[in-house]
DNA sequence: GTAGGATCCG
DNA sequence: CGGATCCTAC
């Protein structure tokens, strides 16, 4: 059975319904995680998806953050706030699809590395690897974490490593704690298909996305039980072309289950 | 030689810029007068109409207000703030364009019969019919006078005379004022060639354009000397059913001059 | 309901 | 730069 899952910071799913619902039609995903939905429960656009038959789970809030997962399976479970909810930040959702868990979540930017909110970062992420490690196992569970983590993992996912040293997105402490989540026994969807530099974030400012001067923030990670299953993973540019984008590619990932 | 003009409250110019664009490009209209362009100067997007061969006359302020009128024969004259300058509102701008004076004009919405700003309104209105007395004569100039003048003259200028009893832009007393205008010698273009109940601006709120419980509130009003010129003159109710329209639809007169 | 603007955030 | 929100105006 084909199954495909994409993750996309949306950058607010009011203002991008559009190109969301054209994504779906075009790409008919299984699943579709959002990330930075910026609205909250009672006003989030959930006609527009089930008019193309897509099953929701949301947990949103009003200005800032908010996760949502779009399935045309029905889901067997749903959990919300597992990972870093001491500040009320709507950051992470757990949906179960058939045998598989997917973990959609919007790791914290960071501002700076000096500031308070890097030291929230790092605490989230060590959090969700502390999370996983007393509920998922990599060699039993079929568990899929996707999102916005706001940390590139290696120098091939910078656009230069010396511009980006020691800056929000690349700083050494949050790699640290990213390789620490990654070893809990992940492999990078994205990486088994492609080895060369690619990025799914452009800044919006100083045309970021023409000189190409991006991230690669947004990942598909996958237990060990799934790796022989993942047969396409792909980050889509093209969305991030079209008019008024969000600053943030889709990346999809197809399995054969 | 045939002349055409039009008026159009676009509420704001950079809103309404491809909207505007795209009927001047249809209609070729020789002369559009713009209200509410709602932007100083320095931010009129002046290259959309100069690549379409137009020239501008523009007096515009920051949020609110402002008048523009786009030419593609040459202004003789171009004369800004003639009335109601009270307030430091910038509502009125006069070009000549060969021997016929176009005065545009945006007339204070008024808010509530009693409110400050309708005396604002009432005052402006007799302003006018001064500055004209002073200035033009209807038996000897070539004279039109358009724009949101915010009140509806007669019966059959409002949905419902029930309705609209004593509100604003049909109180006893603006229309005195508008009457006292009209009677310095003008003639209403429109009501040369349609007697029937006609609107130019329905609000955007409950359904009023569906519903059709709009006002005729904008107007071409010609001096006696442009009377027997006038060969058309109708109100281009197609714009209001585009995309992100302004609430106003465009009055267009067409002149054998 | 639809504007502009100011302010906060990424 | 481009979101959301709150404000004011029409």
């Amino acid at each position: 059975m084909r199954f495909s899952v994409a993750t996309w910071n949306v950058n607010s799913i009011r203002a991008r319904i559009n190109n969301i619902t054209n994504f779906l039609k075009k790409n008919k995903t299984d699943v579709l995680c959002m990330q930075e939905t910026k609205v909250e429960d009672g006003l989030f656009p959930k006609e527009e998806f089930e008019s193309l038959d897509y099953n929701l789970a949301i947990f949103g809030q009003k200005r800032f953050n908010g996760v949502a997962t779009a399935s045309k399976l029905p889901f067997k479970e749903i959990q919300t706030n597992m990972v870093g909810n001491e500040k009320g930040q709507k950051r992470t959702i757990l949906t179960k699809i058939g045998d598989v868990t997917i973990i959609n979540s919007y790791f914290p930017n960071g501002q700076s590395p000096d500031s308070e909110n890097f030291r929230y970062k790092i605490d989230f992420i060590n959090g969700f690897r502390e999370y996983l490690d007393k509920n998922f196992d990599t060699n039993k569970d079929k568990l899929i974490i996707v999102g916005d983590f706001n940390v590139a993992r290696e120098e091939r996912d910078v656009h230069s490593v010396e511009a980006m040293e020691g800056k929000i997105g690349f700083h050494k402490e949050e790699r640290e704690a990213l390789e620490y989540l990654y070893n809990w026994g992940f492999t990078d969807a994205f990486r088994m298909f492609r080895q060369d530099k690619a990025f799914s974030w452009w800044d919006y400012r100083a045309l970021s996305f023409i000189k190409n001067t991006g991230l690669r923030i947004d990942y598909i990670w996958i237990s060990n039980t799934l790796k022989d299953k993942c047969i396409k993973c792909y980050i889509d540019r093209d969305e991030r072309k079209k008019e008024k984008p969000s600053d943030h590619a889709p990346v999809v990932a197809t399995f054969e289950l």
